[in-house]
Parts: C-alpha cells; structure tokens; sequence
DNA sequence: GGCTAACCGAGACGGTACGTCCTGTCTTGAG
DNA sequence: CTCAAGACAGGACGTACCGTCTCGGTTAGCC
C-alpha cells in the first residue's frame, strides 16, 4: 500500500539550496540558472525539477529554511520597545546580503508569478504582521497607544518605510534608521502641545 | 558637417512604445519582449535596439511620457490637505493597470539592474519627493507640524505604506486608503491627552 | 549450493513481451520505450533490465517466440514448388503487421547494433537461407536446376527481392508477387532458345 | 515585394553538412546528434534547424549533394554489359564508407519515418530503377532478352540481391559479387538444353 | 532633380537556457 | 533473491529570445 520507491536524498536537496544561495548571492536572482544551480550543486537538471517547480521555489525553500527562526517577537511590556527591537531585527535581516539578495530577487519575481506572491506573503509576511500587530493591540489595552489606532494601516506605515527603502529608494538601512522610523511614527507629524517629544533625535539625518 | 540622410521615423517610435504598452497590460512585464514589441508595433527588432537598449528603457519610455504629468504637488496651504490630495492621485495612479502593471514590471527588473533603478527613481522618485519635502518643510514653518520632524523619514512612512500595499502586500489601494494612511501618520501612534481626535475613524477597514 | 529466494516470475516475463509487441505494432519501433513497456505490463523497469539488455532484446525475444515455428521448408520434390511455398509463407509473414513491424525495427536497428545483426542473422536469417540451399542442391543433384548454379547468389536474388520491397521501395509484397518473383529468377532474363550460359565464362573460380 | 533579410550563410551551409558526414562516418547515424554537428561545425543549434528538420535532412542532403552525378546509366548496345557496369558502380559505392554509412542510417530511419523513406526514394532510387527499366526495354526490343520480362521484379531480384548483402547478410561487396549477380540473374535457374556449363564451379563463393 | 547617406523591413547568425523525455543505475521496502 | 516504485546522473531534444549582423529598398535633405 506504501508507495516504496528510492526516496529523495536529502544531500541532493541540501547541495541544491547551498548553490542555489550561493550562485544568488554572487550573481544576483536574475542571473539564477536552473542549470547553474545543477553544476555548481553537482546534480542533474531533473534532479531539481523533480522537487521543485522553478528557481523561485528553490530560493524560497532556500531562504525559508535559514531567516524563519529568526524573526521572532518580544513582549517587554512596552509597546513601543517591543516594536523598536522587532524592527531592528528585520533591518538587521535586510542588511545581510545572504538574506537580502534572494529576498529581493523573490519580491520582484512574485511581480508577476501569483504563486510565488501568495506563497512569500503567506511565509514571509502574513506571521510577522500578526506579531506586529498583537504587539499594537497590548499597546492600546495598556492605554499605551492611542485607542483609535488603525492598526493595520500603522503597520503598513512602519514596515512600508523599511520596504520602501529596500526596494524603491535603496537608501541604506542601518539600526538608527530602525530607531528612527519607530520614533516618528510613534510621534505623528502633528505639532501637539503635550506631544512630548519623546527623545527621538532631532537631527535629520536619513540614515 | 551636416550629416544629410534619413531622420528616425516618428511614426516607428510611437508604434513602438504603444505596442510596448499594450503588451504590458495584456501580458505583464516579464512576459514582454523585444520581438514581441517588434512584432505588434510592425518594425524590425533592429529598429527598437536602435533607440533603445532594451525593453525596460522601451517601457520607461512609454510611461514616462503618459504619467509625469500627473503628479504635481499643490499648495493650499495646509500641509495635511496638500498631502492628502498628492496622496490620493498617487493612489490613483497605482490604481490604474496601464500605469501600474509597467511600473511594477519597472521597480522589479531595477532591483536586479542599477542603470533602470538609477533612472526610474531620478524620474520617478526624485521630484516626488522633493515635492512632498516641501509641503512638510511649509508645515513646519506655519506650526503646523512638529518642529522637531525628521522629514525624510516622515516620507519613508508615507509613501512606504502606498509601496507596501502595491509591491509587497498586495492589498488593493483605495482612495479612502489614501486618507486614512495621511490620518495615521499624521496622528501617530501613541497616545496623548491633547491628541485631538482628527476624526479618522476607528474603524479601521484596511481597504 | 541450493539458490533460495524467488523465482523469476513468469508472469512479468509474458507482460513485457506482451506489451513490447503491442506497442511496437501501435506506435513503431522506434516510439518504442523501455519505460512504455514497462508501464503497459505494470512492471518495473528494473524488471526488464534484469532480463533483457535493452529494447532490441525484448522485442527480438517476443518476435522469435512467435514466428520461428512457422517457417519450416517444404520437400515436394520440386525444387521449384518448394521455393514458391517457402516464399509464399515468407510474404505471408512479412505482410502481417504484428510481424513486419516489429521485424523492420529490428532490421533497422540491426544497421548500428553489431551485436544485434548478429543475432537477427543466427536467428531469422540463417537456418531459412540454409532450407533455401538445401532445396537448391536437392534440384541441382535432380537435374531440375543448372549444374553451375551458384546457390548463395541465386538466394541472395530471390530473397533479396523481398527484402528489397519491404526495406527500400515499400511497394506492397502479395502471394502473387511471391509466384512472380519465383517465376521471373527461375526463368533469367536472357532470351532462352539460343541462350548459351554467357555468364558462366565470366565467373571464375572462387575469390 | 522581395523579402529581403539577411542570405543564408553559403559557409555554414557547407560547415554543417562536411560536418555531418564526418561525423556519421565517425560515429555511425545513430550516435549522430544535431548538437554534435553544431559543434563540430563551429555554428548554433538554431541555425541547422532554421535550414533542416532534423538530422535525417541534414545527412540527406550532405550524401546527396556528393552522390548523385555519379550513377548515370550507360548505353553499350548490351544490356547484359549496361547492366553490369551500372550494377557495379552501384556496389562500389555500397563499398565507400563516406557513402554507405550515411546511406544505410538513412534506410534504417526511413523504416519509422514516412517522409524520409518517400524522400530517400524520391532522390536515391527513382532514378536508378528508371535506368535499369530503360536498359532492360531496350535488351528486349533488341531480342536480346525475353519477351515476356517482368522488368519491375527483374529489377528487384538484381538490386535486391545488393541491398540485401548491405542491410541483411551485411556479407562484403565487391566488385566481382556485381559480375556474378549479373550472370546468374542472367542464366535463370532452371537447367536448360542449351545452357551449356562452361565448368565453372556451381560452389560459388559468397564474397 | 538628382545624390547619397542614414533609416527601414526582414531575417539569418552565434548563443544561452528552457523544461521534457528517456537512458541505464541505484536504493528502498515488501513478499 | 525478486519485485514495484521511483529517485538519481546524464545527454539530447526542439523552442524561445537574446543582441548582432547583413541585405535590399525607401526617404529625407542638401547640392
């Protein structure tokens, strides 16, 4: 009733994800070759299509099983701490070219493969809105946060600047500019009497 | 010294970039093609490389010359109001398939191309910008926001949202998105005895 | 000293033979696979490999199981009568399908398969043209055929013939071709009367 | 009205087909591959199959254009003398590698590939057998040969008896195997009054 | 009003990678 | 030790585009 037959071997699928890396990492996405990965990997073509349906699927799996444990949430009991030490692991993550080369090449693939948008949304985004967003919710039953925040659309603000800057303006990220980020957006921009500045530099530096 | 002979054809250019934008809409940026241009417009490949060094400057081309013109920034003498009207036509913008499925195609191929993400964002980015540095340095300037703002992040966070939802989400942007994106910030996040309600809602639809 | 472990299964055997003649007859030789065969038997391709080198080894296998038994040479003491039967059941067995098909792949592949050219003639080849001789001195010993016939050349026109509309023209063979081409090699071309053996003169002795 | 476009190159035209016939030479017909001609022809893939279907054309064409001037018929006033001489010019050519190679791969592909086997007989056997058919007609006008000749079987049991040696017997050709074909299709097997033996010894040898 | 040079269409060229098919070998687990 | 199942390395297939390169045939614009 079992189906038997020789299973997959895992040192195959091993070697295949560590070139698939590597090869994005010197090359870039684009320059990813199902058959560059099979001879830097040491294995046939068929090999990879058997288990996987294209280069996004390869660089997914490869990238999956290396930055998922990472990107955890705190809960420090400051809404505003918990966020500040969230995004600064996701800088962190984006500034380190073996998470950030293949990241990337995936944002820009799933552009026009719904699949792959679907899948990296559902892996790669959808879990850490949701601790992003329990993180905001613990803010405003503290009273901590306002109580009519539109919590989804502040972290869209949050998160749209790290994205923005990863992809549109490719201005460096750096852990002020985590800082940073979380402190103007905590402020708003209105001028407000009591809206104690709350530390947040002054000086403009974009970085 | 006058070089006589044959000026380009007009006619050939204008088939070309209407082709080139057809073909986006109907099939999508990666799906595009130089001999596929070539074909619908009813001009040999050599005359597109002629003009052209590929088909993301084709794409450039034609959109360029559709959409600059849109977006300048007003001045009604409120920063909130001049931002939220820039906003929305941005909004608008991404809203509409013809500029929005060549623009993405654009800022996915310029993560893998320095030359197009250098060009798309002195095109693309650059004045926008500056537009909307100009509308918070006014409202500093009347007290309207806060003195201490940093600006280019303030910007991050703004347009970083619209971003977010066009590349990275995927959740479809709104008009009344735009507003509630514009209230957010504008508010922050934390809560503050003088933080007068803006009348934004609570509700926080995402749409 | 006594072998153990199982048997090889009968069963198996009679589906790939099975199998192979009925997709060489439905598809050709040459659509022919080792892993059709094998999933029309529902066995696996070890199975086959196993057994047989190769396809040619399969279908040469099944061919033969079939067909030798049916070309058993004729003793009516006419040499003339045993040539038109034997030939007659050679057109026979050329013109049905589940014989000519997989024969002519066979033959072709024969062209670069050293090995398989020799099996084919030990096999089909062989012991037919030894019948045809054995006929020819049994007429030649009667008085029936020329005392200086040259039997392996005589064969060679006789058989020859057939294989030739069956190879190279593909004009279609029929018993009555068979009685003419037995008729026609009987006669020789040269007008009789007179007809001195020119030919004799020219050759030799043995090269 | 003209198309235009860039000529098919001459030079690679020429490189493909040397190339091919080299190879077929070397290898044999099977082991033949389009990409190995690419490569030894020092030209892309694409431009062989811009020009030919497959490699059965292209090795088509190369054995045509080298052997087709060289099988006239000729005209001695004997048919037994045109014929001998035809017959042998066919057997040495059986006999050059660089002809019979090609040739025979060509015969075992046409046996699973309609169009070549029509092409192949079209160009490499038409012909000839109007020659032979010409020659016999005019033995038998000149009552040289009989009256009531099947010229079309004739043919057949005479070349047959060639293509037989080639592809079935793979026994060796050579010129004196053509010599003895001719006289013993000649003489017709049955004893007569007047077919005198001239001694000649009936074991014929079957080089 | 004729020259003439650049432009045009067409399309062949050397390449690269695609995704598929089949080869013959191997590795399992069940019988 | 055999079997069904099926993964493995490998090789070739025929296709799609790439960007470059000839070709004739057509237009301007200046003589």
């Amino acid at each position: 009733m079992t189906p038997a037959g020789r299973p997959k071997s895992e040192t195959a699928r091993q070697a295949v994800l560590a070139a698939a890396l590597e090869l994005v990492v010197e090359k870039g996405y684009q320059a990813l070759t199902i058959e560059g990965i099979a001879e830097r990997a040491g294995v046939a073509k068929t090999t990879i299509y058997r288990s996987w349906p294209g280069k996004a699927a390869v660089v997914m799996d490869a990238v999956l099983s290396e930055s998922n444990p990472r990107l955890t949430f705190p809960d420090t009991g400051s809404a505003r701490e918990d966020l500040r030490l969230q995004v600064s692991r996701v800088v962190r993550l984006f500034t380190e070219p073996s998470f950030a080369k293949p990241f990337v090449g995936l944002l820009a693939a799933s552009q026009h493969d719904e699949t792959l948008a679907d899948t990296l949304h559902e892996w790669l985004v959808k879990t850490r809105r949701a601790g992003a967003a329990e993180v905001l919710r613990r803010g405003v039953e503290r009273g901590e946060l306002r109580a009519d925040l539109n919590i989804p659309i502040a972290i869209d603000a949050l998160y749209g600047a790290l994205y923005y800057r990863l992809l549109v303006s490719h201005e460096p990220l750096s852990p002020q500019y985590a800082e940073r980020v979380v402190s103007e957006v905590f402020a708003g921009l209105q001028a407000s009497k009591n809206s104690v500045s709350t530390g947040a530099s002054t000086s403009g530096g974009t970085t």
